[in-house]
DNA sequence: AATTAGGCATTTTTT
DNA sequence: ATGCCTAATT
């Protein structure tokens, strides 16, 4: 039964899989089937050479490829496939830092600190240092701190290679940075890889002990690791050298996020008896959809030549559309939606919009709801970083661990009870006299009279009694902390801190209630485990998973998403909207003058157009809405960097009768019916002239019902969805035009709310 | 002294 | 169109 999956292997794919003592880099080109030679080396080490599941740890880019990966494995090795480590660089450091970070004197209940966060550090951070933050933008200043650290150079480091007048002043902040970090008792997203790696060169018996621990290393999309994780990954395998690597240097895409593809370089300079395999054969897209990419991206200069090739059919042409503005460009595509899959068989959820920044989705949603297309976006404003969420995050660090000085600073005040700006200011001047957290000073400044404190203090007695409230809210909460289960904790805080009526006299409280139900049954999932631990663990995962992780696969959704998020991802059809001078390359690009940017943008593009398998679709408009107003816009460069034998310009009498049609609904809606898609509600134009605009969320699924066909779900029915498994309905709730139940599912998926009608649950009786 | 309302600049991509 | 800062309001 090797032999079986070996011999499905092409013989490049087959080496790979075969190659499993040394280093070894794998260059994957789009649709080689990369995902496939990983889950099937691990195969081979496990059942071929016997190696235990326990001694293997791949690492991956995001939660949703290592959750597949291991899904994949589970099919192919049944349970022992758990036992393999498959995460995220992230994560896996987490979970180093979490069991021998003390060693380098790190809590073990540190909280990893988000972008938001960050900035409040990096503001805070420069006050301290009498910097104004006007003159210098904390956001560069922060990403210049966090460049330094994905290299490794702590504050040590980057002060005595600061060369210049700003780079001194980043020294300084960066400085101030840490000291607040380390107050908090917090770490951010650089410090979960910078502290791994120096805590494995300050204790190398507990480097070895993971070493152990770990025989075979594996680490996906290494084009997109940045000095640090590389650094971490050759530590780990220092004493083995079984590292191998996956990537593709034409996918590089996240240098921004300093990621260094200089890494391939290096670990062939590091390594030079490594093994490299190439994966040539492309299974995934047409030939003239490789075709085109390949000529697009041999337009970079800096770049290794491959050989993709595919047997697969020639396809149709590249289709390339203009719309008159974005509405109309939303519009066309929408169309063409109808078009083919009516004449051409495909369903929604084989469909995928593809575009350069977030805010584009903004069109593509408002079609799919004029039209009732059901659609998913991915990211867009993101779940973790809306206000209520943030804020009942915040309240949760804040009693978890007083320290937490941001998460203080952003509840003291929400919802508003009489502590403003002066009374904040003045305690954040005790804090800082007195070396104490703030948290702290309320303390001393509601129970000790000045003279006591040695410290004059200008307060007048309402404050006082404000902030003395506010001290007994957070203990009292706190004091439920080991007692009752995190969901009742968390209502609890909802409740006492008032927020929930705060959240509820919100304009968008309808969205903003669903958004924290939403929160609290994915907390749910935490309810094995005893007050602290499950309120440690519920807050590292929100801070660790991405937005992408959340994507329904199988589900009949258009999917909405950056070209970025779209990496690893497949769909047999794809449109790329936004193909202008400005949008792809973006500005930021163009402006820079820097070569190298600018071939990002193009890698970027050819991300996009190897995700297709059958049909890519080119969309650009002639304007695009910019800053309030708008403006014309040019076609993309890369455009003409595609051959013109493999594109088609569909005559635009076919698609849009005029761009200022009135009622375009009718037409659109007899193209659309077969697809289950009826217009929610008659709420058409609403949109455009409520008062309440519709706000911006994170998945949006339009809430259609097909007619009565309901099956009714009750409390501890069992039940069985297409793609979570097995599992029992906890609640039910009726909404307007639908029925929401909570079902809790086996097998790690822990607690989901679902729409009946959109869920297509099966009753399993018994 | 806190709150709120209106004016100003602002948006790349994300673990 | 959204968020942050300043100025008017209670």
């Amino acid at each position: 039964m090797t032999d079986e999956y070996l011999s499905q292997l092409n013989p490049p794919q087959r080496e790979a899989v075969e190659t499993i003592e040394g280093p070894l880099l794998i260059v994957a080109g789009p649709g080689s089937g990369k995902t496939r030679v990983i889950t099937n080396r691990i195969a081979y080490l496990i059942q071929t050479c016997g190696v235990s599941p326990y001694k293997i740890a791949a690492l991956t880019f995001t939660n949703k490829a290592a959750k597949e990966m291991q899904e994949r494995l589970r099919q192919s090795l049944g349970q022992s496939a758990l036992r393999i480590s498959a995460s995220t660089f992230h994560s896996f450091c987490s979970m180093i830092l979490r069991q021998s970070g003390d060693k380098i004197g790190l809590a073990n209940d540190f909280v990893i600190f988000d972008d938001d966060d960050q900035i409040a550090v990096v503001k805070r951070a420069m006050i301290e240092c009498d910097i104004d933050p006007k003159r210098f933008s904390p956001r560069s200043i922060l990403s210049a701190i966090s460049s330094s650290k994905s290299q490794l150079l702590d504050v040590d480091g980057y002060r005595t290679k600061k060369s210049n007048y700003y780079e001194e002043i980043v020294s300084r902040v960066y400085e101030k940075y840490e000291e607040v970090l380390a107050q908090s008792s917090a770490v951010d997203f650089d410090d979960l890889l910078m502290k791994t790696y120096s805590l494995f060169e300050f204790d190398k018996s507990i480097l070895q002990k993971y070493q152990d621990k770990y025989l075979y290393l594996m680490v996906d999309e290494f084009q997109d690791t940045n000095i640090a994780q590389y650094n971490i990954a050759k530590q780990l395998s220092e004493s083995h050298k079984n590292l191998c690597v996956v990537g593709d240097p034409d996918q590089s895409i996240y240098s921004w996020r300093n990621a260094d593809i200089r890494n391939i370089l290096s670990f062939q300079t590091d390594y030079p008896k490594a093994k490299v395999i190439s994966l040539e054969e492309n299974y995934r897209s047409t030939k003239t959809i490789l075709k085109g990419a390949k000529s697009l991206i041999s337009a970079n200069t800096s770049r290794v030549d491959k050989d993709l090739w595919t047997n697969n059919t020639e396809g149709t042409p590249i289709a390339v559309m203009e719309g008159y503005n974005e509405e109309e460009e939303a519009q066309l595509v929408i169309r063409e939606i109808g078009r083919i899959s009516e004449s051409g068989g495909y369903s929604l959820g084989d469909i995928s919009v593809m575009y350069r920044v977030n805010a584009q989705s903004r069109a593509f949603e408002m079609a799919c709801q004029r039209y009732g297309v059901p659609y998913q976006v991915v990211g867009g404003v993101k779940f973790y970083q809306r206000k209520e969420i943030k804020d009942i995050t915040a309240y949760l660090r804040l009693i978890l661990n007083t320290h937490d000085d941001i998460s203080l600073n952003r509840i003291i005040n929400v919802p508003t009870r009489g502590i403003g700006q002066r009374t904040i200011d003045e305690l954040t001047r005790v804090a800082h006299d007195m070396e104490i957290p703030l948290f702290e000073a309320i303390d001393k400044v509601t129970s000790l009279s000045n003279q006591e404190m040695d410290i004059s203090v200008q307060l007048g007695s309402r404050a006082i009694r404000a902030l003395s409230d506010f001290k007994n809210l957070i203990t009292l909460m706190s004091n439920e902390l080991d007692g009752s289960k995190l969901v009742s904790l968390i209502e609890s805080v909802l409740a006492k801190s008032g927020l929930k009526k705060h959240v509820q006299s919100d304009d968008q409280a309808e969205d903003r209630i669903e958004n924290i139900q939403e929160y609290i049954s994915s907390a749910a999932q935490f309810s094995e485990l005893q007050g602290r631990q499950a309120l440690t663990s519920f807050l590292e995962s929100i801070s660790l998973v991405a937005d992408i992780d959340s994507l329904e696969d199988g589900a009949d959704f258009l999917t909405l998403i950056t070209l970025h998020q779209a990496k690893g991802l497949e769909f047999p059809v794809v449109f790329v909207a936004g193909m202008e001078e400005g949008i792809l390359p973006h500005m930021r690009s163009i402006e820079s003058g820097d070569p190298s940017e600018l071939e990002e943008e193009r890698r970027l593009f050819y991300v996009g157009m190897t995700r297709a398998r059958e049909k890519l679709y080119l969309m650009r408009s002639f304007r695009r809405g910019f800053r309030g107003g708008s403006g014309p816009s040019a076609p993309s460069r890369f455009l003409s960097e595609i051959p013109d034998e493999l594109i088609m310009i569909p005559s635009r009498e076919q698609t849009s009768p005029k761009p200022q049609e009135k009622s375009p609904k009718k037409n659109a809606g007899n193209q659309l019916r077969h697809m289950h898609a009826t217009p929610k509600k008659p709420q058409k134009e609403s949109f455009s002239n409520s008062k309440k605009p519709k706000p911006r969320i994170r998945r949006v699924v339009n809430k259609i019902s097909p007619p009565n066909s309901d099956p009714v779900y009750k409390t501890g029915d069992k039940v069985k969805h297409h793609s979570f498994g097995d599992g029992i309905v906890l609640n039910t709730e009726s909404t307007a035009n639908d029925v929401q139940v909570t079902v809790a599912f086996k097998e790690g998926t822990g607690v989901k709310k679902l729409l009946a009608s959109f869920a297509k649950l099966e009753k399993t009786d018994q």
